[in-house]
DNA sequence: TGTACATCAGTGAACGCGCGTTCACTGATGTAC
DNA sequence: TGTACATCAGTGAACGCGCGTTCACTGATGTAC
């Protein structure tokens, strides 16, 4: 029983999980396509070639990524779908629960939102491919009340990708919220026109840390919902004003 | 009335088109963070130096280029928002008016999807502003006949950023089903799981045209819609189904 | 129309810098006996 | 337990390269008279 766990390989997966964790961090102010290799490793305190024990490159590292931001995102869909309560419930359920991911894992949203669409093949088609599977989750989940009701699979499918996306939209939103709350000049959603004569690129503000749960410093002193800003309270009055909208049009879908 | 015009100036204008055109096209495979200048005045055939005549760097570029994607989209929605058809009509004609401005414009739409979180904040704000915008004349749009109806002016506006977010959902989706038809490998909506063990980087297939209208090489031989592939259609056909049951879900509001 | 001077878009060379990748290496951990 | 050898995560130096930015310049265009 000694040469199954060993102490090189300890190290080794801890200095994986390091290098994961940094470049996470790092793409709080970037994309994928403009981060360093050599940023990375100097960011955990390893030689740059030490990089390919662990990655072939910082695409393959991008993938892994994938797998554990939508991975984090996974569990809390299926504990939503689990649950079985009236519409309004589920809705409030759900709106509160992406919050809580949001405020508990905000590297890993933005890595998605932000790499969904970005400029490494390999890691769109991932995030694709993963988000793909929710919609079918989503739409198994509902198939079993819908089906009976006449729906095609097509149908319910086109509900799925509906909640998904708007699952993403939603995160996405309380996402700017959260980094408007804490400060950051002019992350809030829906900001003024930005000069365009003033351009500047990122400040490098390096304050915040991965996985780590810490209220903002606009946390509201009277206590009820601490640390959830004014915006974040917009974003999800929005979000459960439109998922029931949905909802409202799903129950009237056959009839409609 | 000759020194309004000027042959200088003439020319000052059509290197900073050039400049604008071919950073749009290098965008389609990357993203802007990653995006060269020596790359830009490269592929006009100037020297580096030059881009600073016109540019104060990349990012001033980047939110030039916003207004001038988000301007055609403008135009788009302003023309959609003037029909007042009936809903099933007007949502026909909308996915119509999205697919084909995709189609004109793929450049403009895959840069707004890339950089709408992307990595240069000056640039996201931009697109936020704009974004933002659009939501107002889409909810001014709808407020005459939902305010009678006793709608809120939050729910309106409520109402107002789902159809926007599902517009450039819709657009995006366009543009990933067009390029499957293209047969760019693995670029389809939703394909299979990525192999994490076989990554690589861009290919770099240089074959787009900025603003060029062309069929896709798997375009329908038997006459209607040609160019039209399997992919645009099923994007189509899930986009009409939630926009219908999002105006299903709208109808019933003050009464469900 | 012609001339003398001003403007300024674009040039091309130069700079210092950090990048990704390679390589032979070191030394702690693992294995066989 | 002790010894001899194998493994392999991490090192550190080296490489060639393309980057963004600066600068004095050139020469066509514009302006004044």
């Amino acid at each position: 029983m000694s040469h199954t766990s060993g102490v090189r390989q300890a190290q080794k997966a801890k200095t994986r999980r390091a290098l994961m964790d940094a470049a996470l961090r790092l793409l709080e102010d970037q994309s994928l396509s403009s981060l360093g290799l050599r940023e990375v490793t100097r960011a955990v305190g390893v030689a740059p070639a030490a990089f390919y024990r662990h990655f072939r490159d910082l695409s393959d590292l991008g993938v892994t990524l994938v797998e554990e931001c939508l991975g984090s995102l996974h569990h809390m869909i299926r504990a939503i779908l689990a649950d079985q309560d009236g519409d309004e419930e589920r809705i409030d359920a759900t709106v509160e629960a992406v919050a809580e991911h949001v405020r508990r894992y905000p590297a890993h949203i933005r890595f998605i939102a932000r790499e969904r669409h970005g400029g490494v093949r390999a890691v769109r088609e991932a995030i694709a491919a993963e988000l793909g599977g929710f919609a079918d989750e989503v739409a198994a989940a509902f198939a079993p009340s819908l089906s009976p009701e006449g729906w095609p699979p097509e149908d319910v499918r086109m509900l799925a990708e509906l909640y998904v996306d708007h699952m993403v939209m939603t995160a996405t939103a309380f996402l700017e919220a959260q980094a408007a709350a804490r400060g950051v000049p002019g992350a809030g959603p829906r900001v003024g026109q930005a000069e365009p004569g003033a351009v500047q690129e990122e400040a490098r503000g390096g304050q915040d840390e991965i996985g780590v749960d810490r209220p903002g410093p606009l946390a509201d002193p009277r206590g009820a919902r601490p640390g959830r800003s004014e915006d974040e309270r917009r974003v999800a009055a929005t979000a459960r004003k439109q998922l029931l909208l949905i909802s409202l049009g799903r129950r009237h879908w056959r009839d409609g």
